[in-house]
DNA sequence: GTGAAAGCGCTAACAT
DNA sequence: ATGTTAGCGCTTTCAC
């Protein structure tokens, strides 16, 4: 293995000026870079990370903190991530953690020295460890009430969604929550929905808001029982709200099974846009999120050095009409 | 930071000691050992991995290669893998690649000295740096042709569909193949299928078996494309057997556009079982793969000790019937 | 049964 | 403009 050194060494300077040339900072001749750069190339030489990020005591691995990995929302958020983070020199792990294991992940995490860390799992951490790791230089994305954050601004997709549901007649909607946590008042989905709803002909009846045991249970499988439950109860409504679309794809699939017409009887509304949801039978309308950019502002947040305690990242959404409606 | 130094002083006992006891091997005295392990607890000591990697030349980092990330397959994969390199102590980070530039992300897999790379890209590497890694004790998993690496065993799966097909009264599929290099001996679906097919009375006919531009296009999309194709080339075909169940979705949907009804004008068959197959219009009948099996063998060709250079895992797979034959 | 000490390869402060 | 050097925290050999 080619080490710093053998480069010094072959372009008869010091592992300082190597380090200079490499990094880019502080002055060097003319001369020594070519002959450093010369070295570098012939002999193969390659930065050995382990090395530099025990100096820098900090690595330069991601951790990414998911609760429900199968979820297609989620890898894309992922596979963003992973593009942007290689953009800037690091690396994501993923880590599975659900409420009953994240002391021992985040055990896992301090012992690895990771960056930075962005939770994308819905339950609110314990992070009574909160100052253990900012000690460490480890930022925190999502994990604290206080600390820095990206925040889905669902209030503009949900507002074109209850326009929608108001021009093709609807009055009476479901909401398939999914989650209780997902009803606090951090999550726009419901609560603009709850505040605007009227505004837009729609009444807003709680005991239309359903939880499930997301993410104890598949997206698509609470979206499936919580329907069949709705169309058991009842209740009247003539259309769907759903937190996401894998909970509207269960949610379809109920519909579908109980002999009810989508969009005929009753219109259905999703969230996320996932890439298939076109495919969806029929193709569902749903609200967008700028998953590509709710990825980014992640990583930049955990790399960029201009980051404030307090940031806050704002990510768009739109609905996308298609067929559900 | 708490160092194993500070732990060997507040025991009273050498940092040779604290590490003895922390690995487990060696001899401690029961004396030594409870007040190392004490001090462990009080101090809160965390091995810091940073240095313990570099001591060994080595991370716990095994580099997972994603050529098509959204694609739910391979985040069950990854899931699973998470799982499996927890309980070993390791951390699985997703690296994006393409054919261009695989060359840089090898660079930069060198660069953190990962301690393995399981190849999930469905291009042949150009692995003439396969020694390169090798002596750097990295191991590649579905990297070359002779290296270990895991096999799905799609034969098994492949002739319960053809006979299903059979049952079904079916006799002339189309293979909805979406890549070339699916194409190739290593993959036993379109191999098993082309050997088999007349055993059970279906005809083989290599006009029907399709490709597109999979990966670059997405996998649904491609089902589309080539299911439209084929509607429109009008040759006869009344089933047909898709190399993933994405791919499935997509034909799916071309042939509910068409007008043509599944499953009484057409069979389709898929190949993966997703966990949200079952909720596909209709619920799709596919082959299933153990993918936590292929997950687990993975990481263990990279973690275990005793992996031989040609050692091969196999990997079952079985057919589930839904609604769609 | 225990301890001392030599690095792993790099960075950065300091000296020249 | 360039070189020297002191660690980062750990593992592991070797000596006691």
């Amino acid at each position: 293995m080619v080490t710093k050194q053998d480069v010094a060494k072959r372009a008869g300077v010091s592992t300082a000026t190597v380090g200079r040339v490499l990094s880019g900072k502080g002055y060097v001749s003319a001369e020594a870079r070519a002959k450093v750069e010369e070295a570098i190339r012939t002999l193969n030489y390659r930065r050995n990370n382990l090395a530099a990020n025990l100096r820098k005591r900090k690595s330069n691995v991601i951790a990414v903190l998911v609760e429900d990995l199968l979820n297609p929302y989620y890898m894309h958020l992922a596979e963003a991530m992973v593009c942007r983070a290689k953009e800037k020199n690091s690396i994501v792990s993923l880590f599975a953690v659900n409420d009953r294991d994240v002391r021992q992940v985040l055990d896992d995490l301090l012992s690895n020295r990771v960056c930075g860390i962005v939770n994308l799992a819905m339950f609110t951490c314990d992070f009574s460890w909160y100052d253990t790791f900012l000690e460490e230089g480890i930022r925190l994305i999502n994990c604290t009430a206080t600390g820095p954050k990206v925040i889905v601004d669902y209030a503009e997709g949900m507002h074109e969604a209850m326009a929608c549901l108001q021009r093709a007649g609807r009055t009476r909607p479901a909401f398939i929550a999914g989650i209780e946590s997902w009803l606090a008042p951090g999550d726009l989905r419901v609560s603009c929905f709850r505040e605007n709803a009227e505004r837009y002909g729609l009444s807003y009846d709680p005991d239309l808001v359903l939880c499930g045991n997301y993410p104890m249970v598949k997206a698509h499988h609470v979206g499936y029982e919580l329907c069949e439950s709705l169309i058991g109860s009842e209740k009247p409504f003539d259309c769907i709200l759903c937190m996401t679309d894998m909970m509207a794809l269960g949610a379809l699939k109920a519909l579908f099974d109980h002999g009810i017409k989508v969009p005929q009887d009753v219109s259905v509304i999703g969230c996320d846009d996932l890439d298939f949801t076109g495919f969806f039978q029929p193709a569902l309308t749903t609200i967008a999120v700028d998953k590509r950019a709710e990825a980014y502002a992640y990583v930049d947040l955990i790399l960029d050095e201009d980051v404030s305690e307090h940031d806050v990242r704002r990510v768009g959404t739109k609905l996308i009409e298609r067929c559900s409606v």
